[in-house]
DNA sequence: GCCGAGGTTTACGTTAACGTAAAGTGCTTG
DNA sequence: CAAGCACTTTACGTTAACGTAAACCTCGGC
Protein backbone atom coordinates (compact mmCIF):
# COMPACT_ATOMS: atom_id res chain seq x y z
CA UNK A 1 0.00 0.00 0.00
CA UNK A 2 2.35 2.68 1.18
CA UNK A 3 2.67 4.85 -1.85
CA UNK A 4 5.49 7.23 -0.78
CA UNK A 5 8.06 5.90 -3.06
CA UNK A 6 10.93 5.73 0.04
CA UNK A 7 12.04 3.65 2.95
CA UNK A 8 13.35 0.76 0.67
CA UNK A 9 12.64 -0.98 4.15
CA UNK A 10 15.90 -2.53 5.23
CA UNK A 11 15.54 -6.22 5.23
CA UNK A 12 15.20 -6.67 9.15
CA UNK A 13 16.80 -3.25 10.53
CA UNK A 14 18.34 -4.85 14.06
CA UNK A 15 19.73 -1.28 14.83
CA UNK A 16 18.70 -1.14 18.48
CA UNK A 17 16.64 -2.84 21.23
CA UNK A 18 13.90 -0.88 20.63
CA UNK A 19 13.85 0.20 17.10
CA UNK A 20 11.84 3.84 16.90
CA UNK A 21 11.14 3.50 13.56
CA UNK A 22 9.06 0.22 13.38
CA UNK A 23 8.12 0.06 9.37
CA UNK A 24 6.75 -3.30 9.09
CA UNK A 25 4.82 -5.85 11.19
CA UNK A 26 4.88 -9.45 11.15
CA UNK A 27 0.83 -11.53 11.49
CA UNK A 28 1.61 -12.29 14.88
CA UNK A 29 2.15 -8.91 16.27
CA UNK A 30 -0.81 -7.70 14.31
CA UNK A 31 -2.65 -10.43 15.68
CA UNK A 32 -1.53 -9.91 19.45
CA UNK A 33 -1.99 -5.80 18.84
CA UNK A 34 -5.35 -5.96 17.82
CA UNK A 35 -6.03 -8.78 20.05
CA UNK A 36 -7.27 -11.15 16.87
CA UNK A 37 -6.28 -14.10 15.44
CA UNK A 38 -4.02 -14.89 12.61
CA UNK A 39 -6.84 -16.83 11.11
CA UNK A 40 -8.87 -13.36 11.19
CA UNK A 41 -5.92 -11.31 9.65
CA UNK A 42 -5.79 -14.25 6.99
CA UNK A 43 -9.28 -14.02 6.00
CA UNK A 44 -9.54 -10.09 5.91
CA UNK A 45 -7.00 -10.37 2.82
CA UNK A 46 -9.02 -13.32 1.08
CA UNK A 47 -11.65 -10.96 1.40
CA UNK A 48 -9.47 -8.72 0.26
CA UNK A 49 -9.36 -5.72 2.72
CA UNK A 50 -5.64 -6.63 3.14
CA UNK A 51 -2.45 -6.85 0.75
CA UNK A 52 0.57 -7.16 2.81
CA UNK A 53 3.48 -7.38 0.60
CA UNK A 54 5.46 -11.15 0.64
CA UNK A 55 8.73 -11.53 1.81
CA UNK A 56 9.07 -14.98 0.13
CA UNK A 57 6.42 -16.96 1.37
CA UNK A 58 6.27 -14.57 4.58
CA UNK A 59 2.99 -12.08 4.79
CA UNK A 60 4.88 -8.58 5.75
CA UNK A 61 2.59 -5.60 6.91
CA UNK A 62 3.37 -2.06 7.13
CA UNK A 63 1.85 0.88 8.45
CA UNK A 64 -0.79 1.34 6.17
CA UNK A 65 -2.03 -1.92 6.30
CA UNK A 66 -2.10 -1.71 9.73
CA UNK A 67 -4.04 1.04 10.03
CA UNK A 68 -6.31 -1.03 7.63
CA UNK A 69 -6.80 -3.30 9.92
CA UNK A 70 -8.03 -0.90 12.52
CA UNK A 71 -10.28 1.07 10.30
CA UNK A 72 -11.73 -2.49 9.58
CA UNK A 73 -12.22 -4.26 13.62
CA UNK A 74 -13.87 -0.50 14.40
CA UNK A 75 -16.17 -0.64 11.59
CA UNK A 76 -17.13 -4.34 12.57
CA UNK A 77 -17.44 -3.36 16.26
CA UNK A 78 -20.07 -0.43 14.62
CA UNK A 79 -21.80 -3.87 12.83
CA UNK A 80 -20.69 -3.23 9.46
CA UNK A 81 -19.94 -6.38 7.37
CA UNK A 82 -16.84 -7.21 5.74
CA UNK A 83 -18.61 -6.32 2.32
CA UNK A 84 -19.88 -2.75 3.33
CA UNK A 85 -16.00 -2.04 4.60
CA UNK A 86 -14.67 -3.55 1.63
CA UNK A 87 -16.54 -1.59 -0.59
CA UNK A 88 -15.24 1.82 1.28
CA UNK A 89 -11.76 0.79 1.36
CA UNK A 90 -11.88 0.04 -2.33
CA UNK A 91 -13.65 2.79 -3.23
CA UNK A 92 -11.09 4.49 -1.84
CA UNK A 93 -8.10 3.33 -2.80
CA UNK A 94 -9.88 3.61 -6.62
CA UNK A 95 -10.53 7.14 -5.59
CA UNK A 96 -7.75 8.60 -7.27
CA UNK A 97 -8.01 8.00 -10.76
CA UNK A 98 -11.65 7.29 -9.75
CA UNK A 99 -14.07 8.41 -12.89
CA UNK A 100 -17.05 11.04 -12.33
CA UNK A 101 -19.69 7.75 -11.80
CA UNK A 102 -17.23 6.62 -8.92
CA UNK A 103 -16.86 8.96 -6.81
CA UNK A 104 -20.32 9.99 -6.89
CA UNK A 105 -20.85 6.70 -5.95
CA UNK A 106 -18.47 7.03 -3.15
CA UNK A 107 -20.41 9.97 -1.24
CA UNK A 108 -23.84 8.15 -1.68
CA UNK A 109 -22.33 4.93 -0.17
CA UNK A 110 -20.49 7.32 2.29
CA UNK A 111 -23.64 9.21 3.09
CA UNK A 112 -25.32 6.12 2.96
CA UNK A 113 -22.81 5.23 6.29
CA UNK A 114 -23.46 8.45 8.14
CA UNK A 115 -27.06 8.07 8.41
CA UNK A 116 -26.48 4.53 9.66
CA UNK A 117 -23.97 6.06 12.08
CA UNK A 118 -26.79 8.51 13.21
CA UNK A 119 -29.28 6.36 13.57
CA UNK A 120 -27.17 4.56 16.05
CA UNK A 121 -26.11 7.47 17.77
CA UNK A 122 -29.81 7.46 18.47
CA UNK A 123 -30.31 3.95 18.82
CA UNK A 124 -27.72 4.43 21.83
CA UNK A 125 -29.26 7.32 23.22
CA UNK A 126 -32.02 5.62 23.64
CA UNK A 127 -30.89 2.17 25.05
CA UNK A 128 -28.72 4.42 27.69
CA UNK A 129 -32.06 5.68 28.79
CA UNK A 130 -33.17 2.01 28.90
CA UNK A 131 -30.23 0.91 30.86
CA UNK A 132 -30.89 3.95 33.59
CA UNK A 133 -34.35 2.72 34.05
CA UNK A 134 -33.61 -0.91 34.45
CA UNK A 135 -30.32 -0.11 36.40
CA UNK A 136 -32.64 2.07 38.80
CA UNK A 137 -35.13 -0.22 39.38
CA UNK A 138 -32.96 -3.04 40.41
CA UNK A 139 -31.08 -0.82 42.59
CA UNK A 140 -34.75 -0.13 44.10
CA UNK A 141 -35.30 -3.81 44.59
CA UNK A 142 -31.54 -4.11 46.17
CA UNK A 143 -32.43 -1.59 48.88
CA UNK A 144 -36.25 -2.75 49.49
CA UNK A 145 -34.85 -6.10 50.46
CA UNK A 146 -32.07 -4.40 52.42
CA UNK A 147 -32.45 -6.61 55.77
CA UNK A 148 -33.52 -10.05 53.70
CA UNK A 149 -30.89 -12.38 54.24
CA UNK A 150 -31.30 -13.83 50.16
CA UNK B 1 -41.28 -4.01 29.14
CA UNK B 2 -43.42 -1.74 31.31
CA UNK B 3 -44.47 -3.69 34.87
CA UNK B 4 -46.89 -1.29 35.81
CA UNK B 5 -49.35 -3.88 37.35
CA UNK B 6 -52.86 -2.26 35.83
CA UNK B 7 -55.14 -3.12 32.50
CA UNK B 8 -55.53 -6.54 32.65
CA UNK B 9 -56.10 -6.78 29.05
CA UNK B 10 -59.42 -7.03 27.54
CA UNK B 11 -59.53 -9.75 25.30
CA UNK B 12 -60.68 -7.93 21.91
CA UNK B 13 -62.12 -4.88 22.67
CA UNK B 14 -63.52 -4.39 19.38
CA UNK B 15 -65.35 -1.30 19.33
CA UNK B 16 -65.17 0.70 16.71
CA UNK B 17 -63.78 0.75 13.09
CA UNK B 18 -60.27 2.27 14.12
CA UNK B 19 -60.24 1.35 18.11
CA UNK B 20 -57.72 3.99 19.63
CA UNK B 21 -57.05 2.28 22.24
CA UNK B 22 -55.39 -0.93 20.71
CA UNK B 23 -53.85 -3.53 23.00
CA UNK B 24 -53.24 -6.58 20.92
CA UNK B 25 -51.62 -7.26 17.21
CA UNK B 26 -50.98 -9.94 14.85
CA UNK B 27 -48.18 -11.41 14.09
CA UNK B 28 -48.40 -9.67 10.74
CA UNK B 29 -49.14 -6.20 12.03
CA UNK B 30 -45.78 -6.08 13.69
CA UNK B 31 -43.91 -7.59 11.24
CA UNK B 32 -45.08 -4.61 8.70
CA UNK B 33 -44.66 -2.45 11.49
CA UNK B 34 -40.95 -3.27 12.14
CA UNK B 35 -40.02 -4.27 8.63
CA UNK B 36 -38.88 -7.50 9.84
CA UNK B 37 -40.42 -11.07 8.30
CA UNK B 38 -42.95 -12.70 10.39
CA UNK B 39 -40.26 -15.44 10.30
CA UNK B 40 -38.20 -13.53 12.73
CA UNK B 41 -40.62 -13.08 15.02
CA UNK B 42 -41.31 -16.60 15.52
CA UNK B 43 -38.06 -17.33 15.62
CA UNK B 44 -37.56 -13.99 18.32
CA UNK B 45 -40.23 -16.62 20.33
CA UNK B 46 -38.22 -19.60 19.81
CA UNK B 47 -34.91 -17.98 21.33
CA UNK B 48 -36.99 -17.38 24.55
CA UNK B 49 -37.22 -12.92 23.56
CA UNK B 50 -40.98 -12.91 23.25
CA UNK B 51 -43.92 -15.37 24.94
CA UNK B 52 -47.38 -13.71 23.11
CA UNK B 53 -50.74 -15.44 24.56
CA UNK B 54 -52.76 -18.04 22.47
CA UNK B 55 -56.01 -17.50 20.95
CA UNK B 56 -56.01 -21.68 19.74
CA UNK B 57 -53.02 -21.55 17.66
CA UNK B 58 -52.74 -18.21 17.36
CA UNK B 59 -50.04 -15.76 18.52
CA UNK B 60 -51.38 -12.54 20.25
CA UNK B 61 -49.36 -9.58 20.82
CA UNK B 62 -49.94 -6.81 23.39
CA UNK B 63 -48.49 -3.71 24.03
CA UNK B 64 -45.36 -5.17 25.91
CA UNK B 65 -44.53 -7.77 23.37
CA UNK B 66 -44.45 -4.76 20.71
CA UNK B 67 -42.36 -2.72 23.18
CA UNK B 68 -40.10 -5.51 23.70
CA UNK B 69 -39.55 -6.30 19.62
CA UNK B 70 -38.75 -2.99 19.74
CA UNK B 71 -36.12 -3.16 22.28
CA UNK B 72 -34.72 -6.47 20.64
CA UNK B 73 -34.47 -4.93 17.01
CA UNK B 74 -32.78 -1.74 18.44
CA UNK B 75 -30.35 -3.98 20.49
CA UNK B 76 -29.32 -5.73 16.86
CA UNK B 77 -29.05 -2.90 15.29
CA UNK B 78 -25.96 -2.24 17.87
CA UNK B 79 -24.79 -5.26 17.28
CA UNK B 80 -26.17 -7.08 20.24
CA UNK B 81 -26.19 -10.92 19.86
CA UNK B 82 -30.11 -12.26 20.38
CA UNK B 83 -28.18 -14.17 23.38
CA UNK B 84 -26.86 -10.69 25.00
CA UNK B 85 -30.32 -9.53 24.68
CA UNK B 86 -32.75 -12.32 25.82
CA UNK B 87 -29.82 -12.34 28.64
CA UNK B 88 -30.68 -8.60 29.74
CA UNK B 89 -34.64 -8.82 29.33
CA UNK B 90 -34.79 -12.43 31.08
CA UNK B 91 -33.12 -10.31 34.54
CA UNK B 92 -35.29 -8.28 33.80
CA UNK B 93 -38.06 -9.99 34.28
CA UNK B 94 -37.45 -11.88 37.18
CA UNK B 95 -36.13 -8.68 38.95
CA UNK B 96 -39.30 -8.18 41.26
CA UNK B 97 -38.62 -11.35 43.05
CA UNK B 98 -34.72 -11.97 42.10
CA UNK B 99 -32.31 -12.66 45.04
CA UNK B 100 -29.42 -10.01 45.34
CA UNK B 101 -27.60 -12.45 43.21
CA UNK B 102 -29.38 -11.99 40.61
CA UNK B 103 -29.70 -8.38 40.67
CA UNK B 104 -26.05 -7.89 41.27
CA UNK B 105 -25.38 -9.84 38.54
CA UNK B 106 -28.21 -7.90 36.72
CA UNK B 107 -26.22 -4.95 37.35
CA UNK B 108 -23.16 -6.31 36.27
CA UNK B 109 -24.17 -7.12 33.18
CA UNK B 110 -25.65 -3.01 33.00
CA UNK B 111 -22.26 -2.26 33.77
CA UNK B 112 -20.69 -4.08 31.01
CA UNK B 113 -23.39 -3.20 28.04
CA UNK B 114 -23.09 0.56 28.73
CA UNK B 115 -18.99 -0.07 28.31
CA UNK B 116 -20.30 -1.56 25.01
CA UNK B 117 -22.05 1.37 24.38
CA UNK B 118 -19.29 4.41 25.24
CA UNK B 119 -17.06 2.24 22.95
CA UNK B 120 -19.20 2.49 20.50
CA UNK B 121 -19.92 6.09 20.83
CA UNK B 122 -15.61 6.87 20.10
CA UNK B 123 -16.01 4.35 17.11
CA UNK B 124 -19.01 6.36 15.47
CA UNK B 125 -17.13 9.50 16.64
CA UNK B 126 -13.45 8.40 14.78
CA UNK B 127 -15.67 6.57 12.06
CA UNK B 128 -17.41 9.92 11.42
CA UNK B 129 -14.62 12.08 11.05
CA UNK B 130 -12.62 9.13 8.75
CA UNK B 131 -15.83 9.56 6.27
CA UNK B 132 -15.36 13.56 6.27
CA UNK B 133 -12.13 12.88 5.47
CA UNK B 134 -12.55 10.47 2.65
CA UNK B 135 -15.56 12.56 1.32
CA UNK B 136 -13.29 15.73 1.53
CA UNK B 137 -10.49 14.04 -0.64
CA UNK B 138 -13.40 12.63 -3.00
CA UNK B 139 -14.85 15.94 -3.55
CA UNK B 140 -11.29 17.28 -4.46
CA UNK B 141 -10.23 14.97 -6.74
CA UNK B 142 -14.34 15.81 -8.31
CA UNK B 143 -13.45 19.47 -8.20
CA UNK B 144 -10.09 18.77 -10.10
CA UNK B 145 -12.30 16.93 -12.82
CA UNK B 146 -13.93 19.58 -13.33
CA UNK B 147 -13.94 20.15 -17.04
CA UNK B 148 -13.20 17.02 -18.45
CA UNK B 149 -15.45 14.68 -19.90
CA UNK B 150 -15.48 11.67 -17.91
C1' DG C 1 21.43 -32.08 12.71
C1' DC C 2 17.50 -31.25 14.79
C1' DC C 3 14.21 -28.70 17.41
C1' DG C 4 10.90 -25.27 18.54
C1' DA C 5 8.67 -20.95 17.21
C1' DG C 6 6.72 -18.83 13.94
C1' DG C 7 4.97 -18.77 9.38
C1' DT C 8 2.23 -21.06 5.30
C1' DT C 9 -1.74 -23.57 2.48
C1' DT C 10 -5.80 -26.45 2.16
C1' DA C 11 -9.91 -27.77 3.63
C1' DC C 12 -13.59 -29.17 6.40
C1' DG C 13 -16.44 -27.64 10.72
C1' DT C 14 -19.24 -24.37 13.36
C1' DT C 15 -22.45 -20.77 14.94
C1' DA C 16 -25.94 -17.20 14.61
C1' DA C 17 -29.78 -15.60 12.43
C1' DC C 18 -32.60 -16.16 9.77
C1' DG C 19 -34.71 -17.93 4.50
C1' DT C 20 -37.54 -21.03 2.20
C1' DA C 21 -40.49 -24.73 1.15
C1' DA C 22 -44.14 -28.02 2.29
C1' DA C 23 -48.25 -29.14 4.28
C1' DG C 24 -51.85 -28.22 7.27
C1' DT C 25 -55.62 -25.11 10.07
C1' DG C 26 -59.31 -21.63 10.38
C1' DC C 27 -62.16 -17.78 9.07
C1' DT C 28 -64.89 -15.03 5.93
C1' DT C 29 -66.54 -13.81 1.64
C1' DG C 30 -68.55 -14.16 -2.95
C1' DC D 1 -68.91 -24.57 -0.65
C1' DA D 2 -64.85 -23.24 -2.73
C1' DA D 3 -61.45 -19.93 -2.81
C1' DG D 4 -58.39 -17.05 -0.61
C1' DC D 5 -55.91 -15.20 2.97
C1' DA D 6 -53.46 -15.18 7.23
C1' DC D 7 -51.85 -18.03 10.36
C1' DT D 8 -49.46 -22.45 12.01
C1' DT D 9 -45.58 -26.32 12.46
C1' DT D 10 -41.66 -28.88 10.76
C1' DA D 11 -37.52 -29.10 8.76
C1' DC D 12 -33.87 -28.53 5.70
C1' DG D 13 -30.94 -24.66 3.39
C1' DT D 14 -27.98 -20.58 3.46
C1' DT D 15 -24.62 -16.89 4.55
C1' DA D 16 -21.00 -14.51 7.11
C1' DA D 17 -17.14 -14.83 9.74
C1' DC D 18 -14.38 -17.07 11.37
C1' DG D 19 -12.39 -21.92 14.22
C1' DT D 20 -9.75 -25.93 13.91
C1' DA D 21 -6.92 -29.49 12.22
C1' DA D 22 -3.34 -31.44 9.24
C1' DA D 23 0.75 -31.14 6.88
C1' DC D 24 4.22 -28.43 5.27
C1' DC D 25 8.33 -24.78 5.16
C1' DT D 26 12.27 -22.13 7.26
C1' DC D 27 15.20 -20.04 10.23
C1' DG D 28 18.13 -19.06 14.39
C1' DG D 29 20.17 -21.47 18.13
C1' DC D 30 22.24 -25.25 20.82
Amino acid sequence: MTQPPSTPAPAIAQDGPLPRQRRTYSIGELAKMFEVTTRTIRFYEQEGLLAPERRGQTRIYNEKDRVRLKLTLRGKRLGFSLAEIREVVMMYDAMPDGNRRQLRRLLEILADKRANLERQLEDIRLMQLELDDVERRARDVLASLGDQKD
